[in-house]
DNA sequence: AAAGTCATGAGGCACGTACCTCATTGGCGG
DNA sequence: CCGCCAATGAGGTACGTGCCTCATGACTTT
């Protein structure tokens, strides 16, 4: 009895009866095979739609041969939010094994186009079903990512968008966002007004570029008694960033508010604690780390902004385990939320 | 050719192979039934290990006769954030047909105990493998609960605790840390200090009396130039949060910052509107709703706390399903995280 | 010693789909 | 009219697990 409460689950076998077909046929237009004329096709299909024929995915993953490979492709380094990536992707290897979804870890040099490019080359359509990257914008990576479609490998980009490629899917939060909602906060912990400063990475990725836009934008609507300085590049790399801070506080003595939307996050507490004026001036950070939760509970950083890594890794599996499947891959599931975190909702 | 990269899937063939038991001992072993001496449950439990056997969920569903029932018991009534709950239910009810599990809503009428045992008591296992409900700390409901559980129904609580139950899992944000993270955003809103009122719904609910004593504690502990008006009562109604609202602001002209933690935010947002204050006074609600989207757009609310139903209910049937197929339903899902929205991140 | 009980083995069918081979049909051109 | 080919039918096996029946051997009870 496969049913629940006295319904029998709608088949292929249905779905030939109503449409008065063979079951091979039905077979061959649900996986797009040749050899059916167009008329059968839509007889097929309206009998589909007629009785609400869904393709079982348990039975269609156990009859297929083999199981789904996904292939995640990271940079390598010493970025703390890749760190905290593939901590997450190692903690879902798994369960994911469990629904037959193999997942692999490339590493290649960080901010090198033309290695992320050779990686995607390298794949095997045989063995990867779906790859997963995080890609600045550059040209080789666009057409390798083309060419991976084309090949039948399905690209999601998380992170960071890719627009002007054939990518099937985009996870991640939306920055520029995430920017207006550190000047909207900032703005509301400094109702007198006062002197902020910015902190950039590199503006290589798209997301580093996308926050100062938005942080900007909102502080120009909302809160003109503001004033902002910089922004400064502090190459997402602890020891540079601390001098930058450093000096930035010796430099004006005003300062009461800060925003950091790059790494490098141990320098930005370091210099911090050593000038006697953590805690007197707001502090907004981006991706909890092990750095940003030291700041937030020792009082040096007030917020944390975060992308929610787990949760897009997640969802990319879900979505590579979709796409390989025939479904679309982008039914039901939401964005990525930005993540907000005060010392008191550290999880 | 089960198989990616070369290594073939590890069936239960493999393990009775290992353990130098038949295949019937095995299945015995893995479904728990009885007539297998200990010493072979042993051998059997060390192959499993040896080899990391993981039963295959798409096998294991296909074999069983019938698909996971899943019923959500949700309050009837005029709750927004019960209203947006159901929304997500069935929003997630097709996609979730796709693994074989079949949801089913049941509306009980608010704040009845006896009615939410009743229902609970008429669930049959054979249509139900698991519940999902939204309770009151009440005898009778903690005694149905354990009730179902001993009918090996699985019984789930969102939203609020039930601690001294046999639930076999929470999900739900923790209501301690929101209350004090609307202490610590309305501290730092308010570097002065000033006055802040505090606004319940019933409390009843856990969910409600745990948020004012977190708010309550990091309020004393952090910032004490803030002086609390309040618990006042609204009855999560809108009409008397909003006369409540409208009292509050005539009797407190300097009335700083307010925080609602109970439901009836259209009166809220009423009243700030009516009042001419909105936007001067800094104001923190909970739940994403029409009505608290519209004072966050309108400038009336700086900061929304919210339980994230959609992702409560996406969990709750992906631990329903793991707990019918066997597992133990824990198993890497993530607390929910307190989102955090100001009209700047709104999705 | 006979009868009974318990642990285990052996084997088979079912679930719904994918993919394969081998007919069979009908229409077409030569 | 014959042969060719495209379209379709018929039917099988496989995937890994759940669940069932029946047989067998060892050990206990009377």
């Amino acid at each position: 009895m496969n049913e629940i409460g006295g319904r029998r689950r709608v088949t292929v076998h249905d779905v030939a009866r109503v449409a008065g077909v063979s079951l091979a046929t039905v077979d061959r237009v649900l996986n797009g095979r040749p050899g059916v004329r167009a008329a059968t096709v839509e007889k097929v299909e309206a009998a589909i739609a007629e009785i609400g024929f869904h393709r079982d995915l348990s039975a269609s993953l156990l009859a297929r041969a083999r199981d789904i490979g996904v292939t995640f492709i990271i940079p390598d380094g010493s970025n703390a939010f890749m760190a905290s990536s593939a901590e997450a992707i190692e903690r879902w290897t798994a369960p994911a094994l469990s629904d037959r979804v193999h997942i692999q870890i490339l590493r290649v040099k960080a901010l090198d186009g033309a290695a992320l490019a050779r990686a995607l080359d390298g794949l095997d359509a045989k063995t990867c079903d779906c790859a997963v990257i995080v890609a600045g914008e550059d040209a080789a990576v666009l057409a390798a990512v083309d060419a991976a479609t084309r090949r039948d490998i399905a690209v999601l980009t998380p992170v960071s968008d890719l627009p002007g490629s054939q990518r099937r899917h985009f996870i991640g939060i939306d920055n520029v966002a995430a920017g207006r909602t550190a000047a909207s906060l900032l703005g509301r912990f400094l109702p007198q007004g006062g002197k902020v400063a910015l902190i950039a990475g590199s503006l290589h990725l798209r997301d580093h570029s996308d926050r100062p836009a938005g942080f900007h934008a909102a502080l120009a609507a909302e809160f003109s008694t503001i004033a902002v300085v910089g922004p400064l590049e502090g190459h997402d790399e602890a020891s540079q960033t601390e001098s930058i801070v450093a000096a930035l506080l010796a430099e004006h003595p005003d300062l009461a508010g800060l925003y950091n939307l790059g790494a490098g996050n141990t320098g930005l507490v370091k210099a911090l604690d050593n000038s006697g004026r953590a805690g007197a001036i707001r502090v907004i950070a981006h991706e909890l780390t092990a750095a940003t939760r030291q700041g937030l509970v020792g009082g040096a950083i007030d917020v944390v902004l975060d992308q929610n890594p787990d949760g897009e890794i997640r969802q990319a599996i879900a979505a590579a385990r979709a796409l390989a499947l025939g479904g679309n891959g982008l039914s039901g599931n939401a964005p990525i939320e930005i993540g907000i975190f005060l010392r008191d909702n550290l999880r």
